[in-house]
DNA sequence: TCTGGGGTCCTAGGACCC
DNA sequence: TCTGGGGTCCTAGGACCC
């Protein structure tokens, strides 16, 4: 048996946990550039603010109601997320335990007999809770698209699960499957529901679970749907993954705070990202080969995926290398290649591919020793950076105006992981 | 001029996720 | 005026090789 532990309203709790006066009260935390909604605290729900939904959409109803509005944080919840996935690691060991996202994880139940899975879902609820403060919701089933139907549930219906649902019965399942819209299944967006309500009357996961294998074959993109299937019919066909180290592509992208026409500006934000790129690379022990730099101008739709973006130009290194300096030049010639004079731009964005591991990390035989110190003075400038406040330490090429900088007006403190801005006890 | 089967690598694009 | 920012997997098709 296989199960997920979701955090509650993540980003909205995380702000909370320093704020007890909010608790009870409405909250919302913007993305970046306080574009839009993306996470609501229960009241918010109840509100009617819509996730997702942009800002200005809401603000009307955020003033009259007095809606706490937080800027995104992800320093605090990038440590607050850490905590809660520890803690599962050591109540049930490190190699029982998937995290799939920053606020959710799998674990791997089977060691228990399946009669004792309500016991063991309520502790390790508990246990989180009180240890890391975060509330969370736990979803357990023989497979992990059940367990993500068992957990929405579980949150859906909170009055009667308390946050845990345990389907450890076939009545249970179907039960739990004729209560879920089919648009709502782990792995069926819009898209593929849309065809399916249109073309085959299927409109819940029930329904859909007594398709064939083949159905999901031919349908639901190839492999991928016939394991949908087959994790619908409870045949685990999902696998507990290792941690996933080392991604295969890193990306830096940001919309800017407002539209930008001048070349300069852009280059700077582009050598911006492209640091910041590069500390994610240097962070896994990578080094990449590819450079993608792509600009979005203030017409187009910039929910495109690079690809999708008119102006998006590559180019192969010699050699990867996880250097700054080494990344940025490049990228900051592609700029020169997109720019086109008078067009103004509202978002740019690199993206790092052809990623190895990085060996020049101990000294070798093969690298200078100017690469060694290099090397050093990298990891020099990440922990600087870290540990003090952004960027102390940055390249020239990065500017020093930043009139291209992402509005952040609700920011809140980072109480974990800066020393300056750590929470005061009175 | 035409003829074969089998393989790899890479890229673009389509879907999905949080 | 005003709408994140990351990722993943899979497939098809082209280029190239023996």
């Amino acid at each position: 048996m296989k199960a997920i532990v979701d955090c509650n309203n993540f980003y909205c709790s995380c702000e909370r946990l320093f704020k007890p006066h909010l608790d009870r009260k409405p909250v919302v935390v913007l993305s970046n550039n306080d574009g839009c909604i993306i996470s609501r605290s229960n009241e918010a729900k109840k509100l009617g603010v819509e996730m997702a939904g942009p800002y200005f959409k809401a603000k009307p109803l955020i003033e009259k109601y007095d809606v706490a509005v937080f800027s995104s944080n992800y320093n605090l919840y990038g440590d607050l997320s850490w905590r809660v996935m520890e803690t599962l690691r050591i109540i049930l060991g490190r190699n029982n335990v998937e995290v799939y996202s920053v606020d959710e994880a799998f674990l791997d139940l089977s060691i228990f007999p399946p009669n004792e899975l309500p016991v063991i879902a309520e502790k390790i609820k508990k246990t989180v809770e009180t240890w890391t403060g975060i509330k969370v919701s736990v979803g357990v089933a023989p497979t992990k698209v059940l367990a993500k139907v068992a957990n929405r549930l579980s949150k859906k219906y909170v009055q009667q699960y308390k946050g845990v649902m345990v389907l450890n019965s076939k009545e249970k399942i179907i039960a739990a499957l004729k209560q879920t819209e089919v648009g709502d299944i782990w792995g069926v967006g819009y898209q593929y529901a849309q065809k399916l309500k249109e073309q085959w009357s299927i409109y819940d996961a029930y329904q859909l679970s007594r398709m064939s294998e083949d159905f999901g074959k031919v349908y639901l993109g190839g492999v991928v749907g016939s394991r949908l299937l087959r994790e619908l019919k409870g045949i685990p066909s999902k696998d507990m993954e290792e941690e996933l180290v080392t991604k295969r592509m890193i990306a830096t992208t940001r919309m800017f705070g407002k539209p930008v026409g001048n070349i300069d500006s852009i280059k700077e934000a582009v050598a911006t990202y492209t640091s910041r790129a590069a500390e994610k690379l240097r962070r896994q022990h990578s080094a990449a080969s590819v450079i993608n730099v792509f600009v979005v101008s203030k017409g187009e739709n910039h929910n495109v995926d690079f690809r999708g973006a008119t102006s998006s130009k590559s180019i192969i290194l010699p050699a990867a290398t996880s250097f700054t300096n080494e990344l940025i030049k490049p990228a900051v010639a592609l700029v020169d290649k997109l720019f086109i004079e008078g067009t103004l731009y509202k978002k740019a964005g690199v993206i790092l591919g052809g990623i190895v591991p990085d060996n020049s990390i101990q000294g070798n035989l093969f690298v200078s020793e100017t690469k060694n110190c290099e090397r050093k003075l990298m990891d020099m400038i990440d922990n600087v950076n870290f540990s003090q406040r952004d960027d102390v330490l940055k390249f020239a090429a990065s500017g020093t105006t930043r009139n291209w900088k992402m509005q952040q007006n609700f920011i809140s403190d980072r109480y974990t992981t800066r020393w300056n801005e750590l929470f005061e006890v009175k």
